[in-house]
RNA sequence: GCACGGGUAGGGAAGCGGUCAAACCCGCAGGACUCAAGAUCCUGUCGCUUAGUGCGUUCAGCGGUUCGAAUCCGCUCCCGUGCACCA
């Protein structure tokens, strides 16, 4: 029969929405478990990858409850920032890939028209999470507990933790640099490209702009390799260009027009003026290097962009790929340069200096390169750009200052550069300047820039007792993987300051001591566990925004003020606020917070330390669960990409309970999957044969009591369950899993195989093993438990109990002994090609090789070791007689010394006296059991190569 | 640039100092069942060898630590990931 998952998921999905099985209230005295997931971004349907990290949430929750904790399981909705409003804009735009989605989903026009509002998107979306993901998964989450970012009473928790923070003095103001349209103001810069056009791969570079006089005027440089100012031997300007110049401070600069359009916004006092200057008028002029006071040759060259930096570049030929290619182009048609009447004479005279030793070049590494590369020409900008990545990187790494650097001959460039761009913004020669690797198109179509923001807030993370204490907490907390727990120290040290607020039109909390500014989305949610003890309240309507504000916050949340104060400032009712805080001091701390990885470097570091920052000590979070991502074939999968609503498809197709056990058992939680649907197919149909064979167990109308294999399947259920178990108690799902659907009904196979069938024993095992697959395949678990096991309860709400049996060795031995003559059996026969056995004789070996087995371990100790083994043998009254066979038997053991070791001997002879009929039915021929010693000399041989554990065979 | 991770059978993936030729899943091959296909079950799947065995070679490469290393350390070669106003 096939079993109809998709009835059995939405019955049970029912009866537990009804039963309300999410819903958690604090329970004086019982032991809690609190576990929250990183709240999902709004902006576009969940896709499988998504539901992974959920997916481990909610079974650890409900393995958790099974093992007697009171859980918390909320979530909510992250619908500040960008995402919402950039989904908002699609919509807007009639993007068809997104209005295809909406329309597949179900949604008409006038629907689909209505997400143009933003907070309709929020809505529709935090809808779906719910109903259509969530639920349909069979998540136990506290639904009453749902919350937002942007309600007005997240807005109120956020002042409050914004008011903390400053407090503590982790709020600072300094100048900033940002990306930001100068239409549309702050813009994101991600692969994803939610807020741009274009350049999203982009990044900031840093560049350093020298100042080169050119008689009273400047002509600024952008570099980034400011250290090899000292050998700049000419500058290039490419001479199609018009420049303008620029009024700043007291100075006159001379450079692009884009350029200057562009500082503009980096700098004060910079005025752009309307004189005119074409590039061509400036060649074959000198201007003055302002380091080293020489006098530099203004050239022309074609590679000069006026997008890129200032639109002058200083040439270093030596070190510069770029430079030496364009120097030796004009060098050798000096008749290029005619019309800017340079002599030749001068021209020619130009010779690269060179100002960096490096191990793996000579003097002029830009020189050899161009050399090896074979390149010649300006135009070969592919090449161009890899050889002066090579370069920089070979020089940045082992490359030293030379003598032309006076007192800072010999210092590493990785260190120069900094040391060098200090001394000279002091003497007022250089400056700073911020630009992008690529182009940037903001989505109203205008050139994205880097724009200075004088009065920033930002969070300072770099506070060194703030990541002190937060790095303490981190060495207390239990963290998944453990790799992450090495590497989280290393993170939060790393950790900068992060500006924490932005301006613009962005979803959010208003920013409490400037309004003109809005929370960032990172920084907004860091604290959430903690509002999901009150949204309960939110809710039910018994808390509105109007009642909160710092004072309760602090009541509730660190004890600060009195209840009477409280009470009065809020209007509440002083058995509700004594409710709340009470809840608070049940459920926290928070026991694990499970993200994505994505979250290793930005998330969890910042979720850790403003917890350290805020709250007290005894109620910070105790652990983190990291989990890796589901793949496409071309990495990661993205919301906005589409393939979301194919999720219901998925989850109908191969079943709900089939997904879950395939999230589980695919690979461990820290690596990614690539989904593949054939696969998740197959776990399907291990869930069928699962109920299948409880089915044919259940339905057997025999009941059969063998001791010796009933004996077995408790011990061996026993071991594995308890295995089980500890997996899970080490959020090891992979082990767990593999367990549960694979390695027990193996067992109960073997016990059918081996004519087990006491029924009261078998459906006390059933009970317990339909409980253990609830975690997992809770849909499936409620349905054999009712269906087939006739119980009356919800198997979710079941409590495990803890088995306490001590394991008896033998009867597990006993069935290794006898799969292992099955197996001979089985590879004798085929490679003897005897398809029906007249006789079949066991030989079970003599005494006296357990003993030697015993005698050799004894005689070793702690390690293989052939001379006290054999000395040990020897010295053994029973073995004494057998030392002819010593050597090879000593070998042998010794060999296998580590299995040896846990070798304890059991009765074969009489075991396999009564299993005799077993054999005799499976093979449907006569069965002789005998030991070694006692046979015909034409089979002396055979019986003599038996073993413990592995008596000699011979079929006839 | 900064910081991480990984290279294990045809593919995926466990193992993270001895019980490892390596769980488990997929694929492939053979067999059973079947009119047939599918499903299911059994067997095999590094090489040679064999009535159940034995031997050899193995966990990217090279060195080291150890009685013992896929597992720890160092170097080399590949591959991948995250990085702050994107969440």
């Amino acid at each position: 029969m096939q079993l109809n998952f998709d009835k059995i998921t939405q019955k049970w999905q029912n009866e537990w929405t009804k039963k309300g099985l999410g819903n958690a209230e604090s329970i004086k005295g019982k032991k809690k478990f609190y576990l929250i997931f990183a709240y999902p971004g709004v902006s576009g349907f969940l896709h499988v990858g998504h539901m992974r990290g959920y997916t481990y949430a909610d079974i650890i929750t409900r393995f958790k409850r099974m093992q007697g904790y009171n859980v918390l399981f909320p979530a909510g909705f992250h619908a500040s920032g960008l995402p919402a409003i950039a989904y908002s804009v699609k919509i807007k735009k009639k993007d068809p890939a997104t209005i295809n989605q909406l329309k597949e989903y179900g949604l008409n026009d006038k629907q689909i028209q209505e997400l143009e509002d933003p907070k309709n998107t929020v809505e529709f979306f935090k809808r779906i999470y719910v109903e259509d993901f969530w639920k349909k998964f069979g998540f136990l989450i506290d639904y009453r507990r749902l919350i937002s970012t942007i309600q007005p009473e997240y807005n109120k928790f956020m002042e409050w933790q914004f008011s903390k923070l400053k407090e503590a003095n982790l709020l600072v103001q300094k100048p900033h640099f940002a990306p930001c349209c100068p239409n549309c103001g702050p813009v994101a810069i991600d692969t994803a490209e939610t807020d741009i056009a274009q350049g999203g791969t982009a990044e900031t570079i840093n560049y350093t702009i020298i100042k080169f006089k050119l008689g009273k005027r400047i002509l600024p440089a952008a570099t980034l390799r400011p250290e090899t100012v000292y050998g700049v031997i000419n500058m290039w300007l490419n001479p199609e260009t018009e420049l303008v110049v620029v009024k700043y401070n007291n100075e006159e600069w001379i450079l692009c027009k884009e350029a200057a359009e562009k500082l503009k916004f980096q700098k004060h006092n910079f005025e752009i003026t309307s004189e005119k200057i074409p590039a061509k008028s400036l060649i074959g002029k000198k201007c003055i290097n302002p380091v080293n006071n020489q006098e530099v040759l203004i050239l022309p060259a074609g590679f000069v962009e006026c997008g890129i930096g200032t639109g002058v570049v200083m040439s270093v030929p030596s070190h510069a790929p770029y430079d030496w290619i364009a120097l030796n182009d004009l060098q050798q048609n000096p008749q290029k340069i005619e019309e800017y009447k340079i002599s030749k004479d001068k021209l020619l005279k130009l010779k690269p200096v060179s100002l960096i030793k490096t191990p793996d070049f000579g003097e002029h590494p830009a020189i050899e390169l161009c050399k090896s590369l074979g390149l010649k020409s300006q135009n070969e900008t592919e090449k161009l750009e890899e050889a002066t990545q090579i370069v920089y990187r070979k020089e940045f790494h082992s490359g030293k200052l030379n003598s032309l650097y006076g007192k800072n001959e010999g210092v590493k460039v990785s260190d120069a550069k900094d040391i060098l761009i200090k001394e000279f913004e002091q003497k007022n020669v250089a400056e700073e300047m911020y630009g992008f690797s690529e182009k940037v198109v903001c989505r109203c179509g205008t050139e994205v820039i880097v724009k200075l923001i004088p009065n920033q807030w930002f969070i300072k993370y770099s506070d060194n007792e703030l990541t002190s204490k937060s790095k303490e907490q981190a060495k207390k907390m239990s963290i998944w993987p453990d790799q992450y727990k090495k590497e989280l120290p290393g993170i939060l040290d790393w950790f900068n300051d992060r500006a924490c607020v932005r301006q613009g039109s962005w979803l959010g909390t208003k920013f409490p001591f400037d309004r003109q500014w809005v929370i960032e989305p990172i920084s907004d949610s860091t604290l959430y566990p903690l509002i999901y003890i009150l949204s309960k309240y939110i809710t039910e309507g018994k808390i509105n925004s109007e009642n909160l504000c710092n004072e309760f916050f602090d009541y509730i949340f660190l004890s600060e003020g009195t209840l009477d104060a409280v009470a009065k400032k809020t209007g509440l009712d002083k058995k509700l606020i004594r409710q709340v805080k009470n809840d608070f001091e049940y459920w926290y701390p928070l026991d694990l917070n499970l993200g994505g990885k994505e979250h290793k470097t930005v998330h969890f570091p910042v979720f850790l330390m403003n917890h350290v920052a805020v709250l007290k000590t005894k109620d910070l979070p105790k652990g983190i669960f990291v989990n890796w991502w589901v793949v496409g074939e071309n990495g990661k999968i993205s919301k906005s990409k589409g393939g979301a609503v194919s999720l219901h498809n998925l989850a109908k197709v191969f079943s709900v309970d089939a997904l879950r056990l395939y999230y589980c058992h695919i690979g461990s939680a820290h690596i990614d999957i690539q989904f593949d649907e054939k696969i998740a197919q197959k776990y399907k149909s291990i869930l069928q044969k699962d109920y299948l064979l409880i089915e044919k167990v259940v339905k057997s109308k025999k009941s059969v009591k063998r001791k010796i294999i009933d004996d077995w399947l408790v011990e061996t259920l026993n071991q594995k369950m308890q295995k089980a178990i500890n997996s899970i108690d080490g959020l090891n799902l992979k082990k767990f899993s593999q367990e549960i659907y694979y390695s027990i009904p193996e067992d109960l196979n073997w016990y059918l195989k081996r004519d087990g069938l006491n029924k009261k024993l078998l459906l006390s095992f059933l009970e317990q093993w339909t409980k253990l697959m609830m975690p997992i395949t809770p849909h499936l678990a409620e349905e054999i438990w009712h269906t087939l096991l006739k119980k009356k309860t919800l198997v979710s709400t079941e409590q495990w109990k803890k088995i306490n049996k001590k394991t008896k060795q033998e009867v597990i031995q006993t069935e290794i002994l006898i799969k292992t003559i099955l197996s001979d059996l089985e590879n004798i026969k085929q490679l003897a090609k005897i398809n029906k056995p007249k006789k079949i004789t066991f030989f079970v070996a003599p005494a006296w090789k357990n003993e030697a087995i015993k005698t050799v371990v004894a005689a070793c100790k702690d390690q293989p070791d052939f001379k006290k083994a054999m000395a040990g043998w020897m010295k053994n009254p029973k073995l004494k007689k057998h030392a002819d066979k010593s050597p090879k038997m000593v070998k042998k053991i010794i060999s296998d010394f580590w299995k040896m070791k846990q070798f304890k001997p059991i009765a074969e002879f009489e075991i396999l006296n009564k299993e005799k009929k077993f054999f005799e039915k499976l093979y449907n021929t006569q069965i002789e059991v005998t030991t070694a010693s006692k046979t015909k000399k034409e089979l002396q041989t055979k019986a003599s190569s038996a073993m413990p554990m592995k008596p000699a065979i011979y079929i006839e």
